[in-house]
DNA sequence: GATGAATGAGTATTCATTCAT
DNA sequence: CATGAATGAATACTCATTCAT
């Protein structure tokens, strides 16, 4: 017999590797970066330990592949083709975007605010990191942390924007704040909510839109 | 030298395991509490591995005694005298000593965000434990979670009470869960922000007063 | 096309396997046996790892091959057809001819020395085994090595035959030895010497034949 | 019961040390340092794995240690108090107390002629290194490493002052090399063997003495 | 012949916990 | 009360070897 083609390896290298991320992706969240073990993850992907190393280079890489990859997915769900510019619209289907996100990768978000809690990797998730070579944890600096830089900085413009529109004494950088801590707040505990009610959750959403846009 | 007397001993064990509670919250807080050794803490409270254990049966009993000591600190801060009844003044008092307790106890709250991270202990910090008898996790809960139920039974009396004074579609669950979401993204902010704006930091704690309120 | 014939794939066989011997051997003279890896030595051999093993059934014969071919080549070298008796001439030939070779197989020659340096081969490198069923590590055992065999008798032979031209109290064992050590010391030199002075190189072979001839 | 005085724990570290110390070095000479597991070290010491680690932060620094206590005790043998000058009788002595050592200590040469073979090491057990700060590997060089270098210093000067008391046409880097080699050679070989004739051993030291002195 | 995904036994290392003193 | 030597279970990671294609 004649070995696979190139095409036929590289379709198993990415089914697997999409196999194992999303695997450790639920470990990592459920019981904790440190808590999940390299023999748990193979066995519940049914697969052997080796062959994890086959694909990540350590535990930590395998981390930040999975960091890096949902990033990008959320940043391309939030279209970061736009102009830069949020209009009030945009800004309302901005929220209604992230909390439908967040329902959608709950383990995601989950592992974000885990590794958000530790020193360690604090500064790199928050911080987009310019440095060309990439040290071993540099790289959960992906592009989709350039877009929430990007992304704060709108905020910014569109609640500095809504000054126009309000009364003098109004305070822009209180106001953001104040929905800021608001969504986070939403966020986090919905992340950590085992189940969330429907109702209340969309209710909650219009009122954020309502308060804030 | 005269021998000790019993009340002595008892106090110099009272202090000594103090000791060992402080530099581990403060391990805990800033490494997490896996990489957390019993080794480091003992080492940075100047003091043999061994004696720890003549104080906590294991690493996870001395969290949950850091954990309840806390709570239970906490809990006395807010004065747990009162008569279950929050006026409006108590209110606004309640969340003015809430911030200032978390500016206070940060390694505390640090260490508590992490926690509530965890699947294993989510359900153990939110809820009151009945049982009586304790397994090793289950001490967690300790009387400081109890006042934490209270507490959240009089808050959601306070906003049933505020229906009162509000316009017929005023809803007391959504108006009490933006209060909640605000706070909670408040403090989580807070808590792992490196430095804080003392000046936004009042500003932001009085205009949460003045929407809730 | 026609099938290649047979005699045309024996023929890319013989190749590929002396491709493969060649890698080897340069990777296991510059890292050892034990840090050199199946893998990168496919890699540099520009095949994969499971065609390593369609040449040698492991890793441990891949050595033994390699040792017998080299120690085969050595042997040819010093022209094994001889009638068993050193002239002075021919002890001076093999003089020049060994340190000859030992630049041209350095690699051949540190792998030599790392296995020498090893118990459970060294055995197997210094003495020819009868055994007519070889186990994986007997076949180290080749032709190569009767030829030192036959050789070490012909120096000996030789050293003895020198006492006739000697003064009464000339000691051919002591002179032997000495002959041997300063030769394996200046083997050894060379082989592990980055760089060889020339000059001095020739000079010492030269001062080595004029003192033991 | 109260602890055991300071002077007690010293002494049971020091002395379980060097139980591990004496193991591991025998393990690395006899098998390699590659062959050598800690486990097999750990069980033939009669202790647990983990109390090696106890006393050394890796393998490495096992090997590190063993080989710059080993190098020291040998720089001490040789007195390293002289005054820089050989004189003959002191070359003499030189030799004499080289190949008593080498004989009793003749596991150390074996790990030691084993990593002078491997390229990774070489270079730091053949140069001392003047760097104040040590990486892991830097910590070969011991002041063994320094009396080494200072010796063939000596030994050089020493064969350059023979030049007044040899014919106009005597090359004193040659007649060194030749003595180098011979020694190796001697060396290594007698490393190597597994038995030693005790009659041609002190026989060829003497005449390495008769004509090098 | 040729490929590289897959396996699993083996290895260094860490660390909570015990216990003799 | 106090110490730190000692244990061993757990864990990340490596690599020779197999095998379906």
């Amino acid at each position: 017999m004649s070995p696979r083609t190139q095409k036929q390896y590289e379709e198993i290298r990415e089914e697997k590797k999409k196999l194992i991320m999303d695997i450790a992706l639920r470990q990592f969240a459920s019981d904790g970066y440190h808590n999940s073990t390299i023999s748990r993850i193979a066995r519940q992907a049914g697969i052997s330990k080796g062959l994890i190393y086959n694909y990540f280079k350590s535990k930590e890489e395998l981390l930040a592949e999975i960091i890096s990859k949902s990033m990008d997915e959320v940043a391309k769900y939030f279209d970061p083709d736009h102009d830069g510019y949020l209009s009030q619209e945009e800004f309302e289907l901005f929220i209604r975007k992230l909390f439908l996100i967040i329902r959608e990768k709950l383990s995601f978000w989950r592992l974000f605010y885990q590794l958000l809690m530790q020193k360690e990797v604090r500064g790199l998730l928050l911080k987009f990191s310019e440095s060309p070579v990439k040290s071993p944890q540099q790289i959960y600096s992906s592009s989709g942390l350039k877009f929430m830089d990007d992304l704060g900085d709108q905020i910014m413009a569109y609640f500095m924007r809504k000054k126009e529109r309000k009364p003098d004494d109004y305070d822009p950088i209180l106001d953001m704040n104040m929905f800021i801590y608001t969504i986070e707040g939403f966020a986090m505990v919905t992340v950590y909510m085992d189940e969330v009610d429907k109702v209340y959750y969309d209710k909650t959403i219009n009122k954020i839109i309502e308060m804030y846009k």
